[in-house]
DNA sequence: TATGAATGAGCATTCATTCAT
DNA sequence: GATGAATGAATGCTCATTCAT
């Protein structure tokens, strides 16, 4: 297929370029967030800008692509999960490594609870969720669960380990994830002895003002 | 007191300004976290932008202010739990409070845990962490907290919580709150059941990729 | 005059703020030149900015009140040079106060040569010129001076006395001064050795750019 | 050689706009000194400011390099001189094109003595003190300048013609020149015949008002 | 009349995105 | 296709000047 031949290089070539943006999206919005500029990311990739808007339309689309990777990953280890027996340990071992990936991903971090409005993180944060949700029943079959949890909850705690910076003796991150793993047992289930706050009160707080004068800012 | 109404005749419009600013402020921080712009800001508290510089050195202080303001309510919320005879309700009151202000000012959230640069905002988080620590300690002395937590894990599991939105029935950060109290009762502690990930499974995480072609992004 | 009384006060108040205005601008233009902000003017007077613009109508004229009064002050001491004996003593004695003057008062500096716009300041220039012509004439006459020198040509060369900072050992400004005062004698008078530059030879040099590739600025 | 010119098509636009940046800047900065604003600058380039930044760090560095241009043009002009057999008639020179380009340029003559922080620029004032020590040098060992004079007092002088504005008949600058030139020379090197100001009379100076109502600036 | 709070245009600089080559 | 130069809106901040009190 000699005519094929010579426009397929161009393809692999496109492809190639594709992925190394995507390598160096990866490495830069883990490291720096959702801040980390164009420019800046072109450069790592080793292309020039206007290579990575031919590959992705904008910013926003990359992002969403590298965050879908990411999902589809921690879906994918939560769906080997599901099969576990000892479903306890298995969805222990996804909390580590979803905290993991919370706390190596700037991005994953800043951009995981609230989700991106792109189709592809959607439907990859959907995955992540069906399977958690299997998991979680699983794991309240085996009475090892407290009964309220949804699957919605997980990514939000995991954001919360992902918050993590020094702190305290040792990795504050273990002692972190650990208070949310025993804090997901059956056995240590009991109501919010706190009563909700009144609307009036957190009004009030987000209304607080500095006395007039006493912290003068100058 | 009527007579001193006409002693300050400049001051009350510009206390008034000064009052219009950091609501204006404190709104649209915890609308749009850190990021908000000085102009908008301005725009929003009905002012020119010189007025706000006039008013606060800088955006930095103006945050400052407003964060400090919220840290010192928090802190006089635990200081007042310290004293309580059932440490754990105290606590856990403490712990919907603190929930409550992460959640609701997307600022707070973002910069309580690395703390800001700011003398006042430094001070207030101390006073946090000082009375959270005695909080800790007296449940701890009373048995009912886990023994490995210290103050600084607070503010980062409420962090966590503060990510939440949305999702599943109800509310869904008060199970997330209800969560971590239970996870930091004494009686829950467990070792982690999960080991530590292997640095290759990580390394692997970080590298992935999307499918070459499949998931297209346009 | 019980009724003009009661007005008076106004006035000497009024006037006794124009004079502290003018003590501090005079003062800060001096110590940072026309950059000088006026609300740091305004605090330095110990009256408002309002008060300000209410003596003056803005920062120009101000300037140019002061910048007057220096030359009014110069001019008067130009005056008194005419008279005297010793032609060459008198004006070599105005030249250093004219040098301290430009050293001293860095908005004197800054504006001397170009004069101002206002006519305040215009007026006081044209008696320093008239001044300095009749000092120079009577040293001309004297034989003293060289013969081609005019009165506008001496506030340029005090201008460059005024930028003296350092270099070299011992005061610059002296040395600096010295050349000067030496140079305007009628025994040192040599017509200059060197060619004009030919128009060419100026716009090449105006023209000039660095070399395309060799200082990359990055 | 025709070849290269197809091998390097996007650079040459480029460097035709650094080119013509610089010739924006280069006139610009001689106009209105240092305090030329970059949007200004970038507009009479014709081209956007981001451009201008993509070429230039900051306008610091650009002035720098057009600073440095014109510094190393200068000290080019002097080293040529320093090989001359007359030394006075090739010093002479060099400061007739100082003064032209003290003249011509205003940035160059605001920053020159004080000299710009940036490396090029340091170095290139370097090299103009250093030929010129050496052009001065060679001139007092031939005995004909007047030998208290050091390299650093050059600049300085220049800038005093540089302040030549019109005033007089003829180009006032050339007379100005004339005055410096011939005070240099070793022959009419003489003590300043002014003794020193006292304080008090630099203090009045400093001090003086003008005429309370007479000429009122409004 | 004096005050100083308010204004808003202006400045240096950054960065997502476009487009000529 | 790939490049990276160009763009220009946006940001944090300053300061001459105005005007309500």
């Amino acid at each position: 297929m000699p005519a094929s031949a010579s426009s397929r290089p161009r393809r692999a070539d496109a492809e190639r370029n594709r992925a190394r943006i995507l390598d160096a999206a990866a490495e830069i919005f883990a490291e720096r967030g959702l801040d980390a500029s164009m420019p800046e990311l072109a450069e790592r990739a080793g292309v020039g800008v206007g290579t990575v808007y031919r590959a992705f339309p904008d910013k926003e689309h990359l992002l969403g692509v590298v965050m879908a990777t990411r999902m589809h990953w921690f879906a994918d280890e939560i769906e080997a999960a599901v099969a576990a027996d000892d479903a306890w340990a298995a969805f222990a071992d996804v909390m580590r490594k979803g905290a993991a990936l919370h706390l190596k991903d700037r991005a994953y971090q800043e951009c995981m609870p609230d989700a991106l409005a792109l189709p592809d993180a959607r439907a990859a944060r959907e995955r992540i969720l069906d399977a958690m949700q299997r998991l979680i029943d699983g794991a309240q079959a085996q009475g090892v669960m407290r009964a309220d949890v949804v699957a919605e909850d997980i990514p939000m705690l995991l954001a919360g380990v992902g918050r993590s910076r020094a702190g305290g003796p040792g990795p504050g991150w273990e002692r972190h994830l650990a208070v949310i793993v025993d804090g997901l047992r059956a056995e240590g289930a009991r109501p919010l002895p706190s009563k909700p706050l009144r609307r009036a009160e957190l009004d009030a707080l987000m209304r607080r003002q500095p006395p007039p004068t006493g912290t003068r800012s100058r």
